[in-house]
DNA sequence: TTGAAAGCGCTAACAG
DNA sequence: CTGTTAGCGCTTTCAA
C-alpha cells in the first residue's frame, strides 16, 4: 500500500489541535473559519513543511489542477512561444501543464492524450493531426481547445493565414511572376489545408500557375531537398509551408548559385525566423505567442463554466511582411 | 465529494464477473493470474474504454508516473531539443512530463517546483538558477537531475564548454587578435560561470586581453544593444554567451557597417542557430538533444534504484565549429 | 489463482 | 465555527 510521502494533513491537525477537516478548510475555505484558527493551522503547516498531496485532492474532488498541451514538434520554432505564454497564463490560474510532443505522429498524439486524460482538467491541442472523430470523443470527455484546427462546436483559436497568403500571391503577381510553386506541408494539418485552399482560390483569381510540391514534415532538410523539384518546375517564385522550410530552400538555392531575390523570389510562413536569414525572409505573420495566451484563456474559461452555450472561437488574422526575398520576376 | 469521472475498476469488475483486485492485477501483475482471466478482463476493459485513474493509483502506490522538467526559457533555442528528447525517453518509460518555464526567475522556478513537487516522481532542472540550498533541499525529497549545473552528490549532465571555449581563444590568438570581449550571460547560470572561468584561464595562458560585458538575459536585443560597448572597448573579436546573443551582435554590427569577419570576428555558443546566420556563425557546439536524453535516462535510473551509491554524472565535451565569422585580426 | 478488506490523503455533507 | 464520517478509485496484504 501507499507509503508515507511526507507531512500529511493529519500531522498538521494533530499538532494544531484541530480536526483534519479544519486543516483542509484552512487552505481551501479560510473564510469558513475563525481567522485565528486559520493562522494557527497555517503556521503549524508552514513549520512542518506541509504540502498538500495533489493526487489525494484530485481523487476527492475530481479536479486535478493540471492541463495538457500537445504539439507536433516542440523543436519547430512556431511552438515554443505558444507553449511559453500558455504555461504562463496557466500558472496564474494555478494550473500545472503537461507537455506532449507527438512527433507529428497521429498515434503518438492519441497515446499521449489517453495517458494524460486521467489527470488533466482539459487539453490544448495545437496543430492536431488527429481524426475529427477522436477529437470529438475527447472533447466529449473533457474541455478541449484547438489551435489551428477548426471543428464545429469546439473552442479554438485559429491563425488565419488566408489574409497573408492572398497578399503574398498578389505581391508576386504585381511583381510579374506568372508561375509559382507552393511547398506544402503535412497533409493532415489544418493550416496546410487552409493554405492550399487559399492558394487555389488566389491563383484562380489572378490567373497564376501554382504547382504544388509536397515536402511532408516541415524541416530544413525537406526544404533544401525540395529545390531540385523547384528548379525543375520552372517557377520563378515559391511560397513555403513555413519559415523552417524556407530556410532550407534558401540554402538549397544558394548551393545551386541561384540568387534570391534576383533569380528567384521566396515567401515563408509563420515569421518565426524573422531577420535570421540573409536576405531577410519575406514571410506571413503568425502570432504564436498570442495564440498560446488565447488558447489558455479559452480553456480556463471553459473549465470555469463547463456548459458554454456556444463554443468561443478566436481568429487571429495574418498579413504579409515584405522583406528582402521578393522582387520583380527575372 | 468526488464525482464519477468515467469507467472505473469496479465497472469492469462487475461486467467481467471478477473482483476489483483481479481487474487491478490484470493490468499491473498479469503473471499472477490465469491467462484466460487476464484476457477476459482486458477485453471488457477495452470495450468499456476503461482508463486507470492516475490520481487513485498514485494515492495507493505513492508513485505518480510523472516527472517535471524546468527550463529558464523554452523559447531559447537551446531548450526545445532538450525537452523533446527528454519527453520522448520519458514516454517510453511510461512517464508523463510536466513542463515549467521559469522565465529566468528564481522565484518562479521555486514556485513551480513546489507546485509540481506533490505530483512528480522526480525533477530535471535545466540550467537552474536556484540557490544551492534550495536544490539540495529538493533533492532530499525526490530524485533530481541537473543539467548544466554541478552540485556534489547530485546526478547531473553537463555540457562542458571549456573545451570549445579554449579552442575559441586559441583560434583567435592564432588569428592575431590581441583584445577580445566576452559577452557574459545570466550571472546565476552555471554555464556562464564556467565560461567566465575558462576564459580567464585561457586569457592568462595566451596573454590576450579579455573585457567582460554583461548582457544579462540572453536575447537578440541584448546582443544588438551590446554593440555600443563592444565598439567602445576597441576589441577586434567577441565571444558571446550564446548564439541568440551573437545573432543580435551580428545585427548591431551590420547597423554600424562593421563587416564580419573582415573588421570583426565573432564566436557564438551552443550552436543553435547553425547555418541560419549570414555569414555562418562560428560557434561552440552544445548537444542539447543528447543532454535531454541523458538527463531522462539518469532520472529514470535513479527512480528505479533510489539508493545509488554515488550520483551518476555525465559530461558532454564541446568543441569549436569554425565557420565564417572568424578570420585574421584587421 | 482469486477474493475480502483495509487504507493511501484529502474533501464535503451533515451535524452540532 | 468546527468535528465526525463517509467516501474518491486503486493497490495490496492476508486468507481461502
Amino acid at each position: 500500500m501507499g507509503q508515507r510521502v511526507g507531512v500529511t494533513l493529519g500531522d498538521v491537525a494533530g499538532l494544531a489541535g484541530v480536526s483534519r477537516a479544519t486543516v483542509s478548510r484552512a487552505f481551501t475555505r479560510p473564510e469558513m473559519l475563525n481567522t485565528e484558527t486559520v493562522e494557527r493551522v497555517r503556521g503549524v503547516a508552514e513549520r512542518l513543511g506541509y504540502v498538500g498531496n495533489q493526487a489525494a485532492r484530485a481523487l476527492a474532488t475530481g479536479r486535478f489542477g493540471n492541463i495538457a498541451v500537445i504539439v507536433p514538434d516542440i523543436a519547430n520554432p512556431f511552438f515554443p512561444p505558444l507553449v511559453r505564454t500558455l504555461q504562463s497564463v496557466a500558472e496564474e490560474a494555478e494550473l500545472a501543464v503537461f507537455l506532449g510532443d507527438s512527433d507529428e505522429s497521429l498515434e503518438r498524439e492519441a497515446k499521449l492524450v489517453t495517458r494524460l486524460g486521467s489527470q488533466v482538467e482539459g487539453f490544448v491541442l495545437a496543430s492536431s493531426r488527429q481524426s475529427e472523430e477522436l477529437i470529438r470523443n475527447l472533447a466529449h470527455t473533457r474541455p478541449v481547445v484547438l489551435v489551428n484546427r477548426d471543428l464545429d462546436g469546439i473552442p479554438r483559436v485559429l491563425i488565419d493565414s488566408s489574409g497573408g497568403m492572398t497578399e503574398a500571391v498578389m505581391l508576386l503577381k504585381n511583381l510579374n511572376h506568372r508561375h509559382l510553386v507552393s511547398l506544402a506541408g503535412p497533409r493532415d494539418s489544418w493550416s496546410d489545408q487552409q493554405r492550399r485552399t487559399t492558394l487555389a482560390e488566389a491563383s484562380a483569381t489572378t490567373g497564376l500557375t501554382v504547382d504544388i510540391i509536397e515536402v511532408g514534415r516541415p524541416t530544413y532538410t525537406a526544404g533544401r531537398d525540395a529545390v531540385t523539384a523547384i528548379t525543375a518546375s520552372g517557377a520563378t517564385a515559391a511560397i513555403a509551408f513555413d519559415d523552417v522550410v524556407s530556410q532550407g530552400v534558401l540554402a538549397g538555392l544558394a548551393l545551386r548559385n541561384i540568387s534570391v531575390p534576383q533569380d528567384f523570389s521566396l515567401i515563408g510562413c509563420d515569421d518565426t525566423l524573422a531577420l535570421l536569414t540573409t536576405p531577410a525572409l519575406t514571410s506571413i505573420s503568425a502570432a504564436s505567442a498570442p495564440a498560446g495566451r488565447a488558447a489558455a484563456h479559452l480553456l480556463i474559461k471553459t473549465l470555469q463554466s463547463p456548459t458554454t452555450p456556444t463554443a468561443p472561437r478566436i481568429t487571429i488574422p495574418t498579413h504579409l511582411i515584405t522583406r528582402a526575398t521578393t522582387t520583380q520576376a527575372p
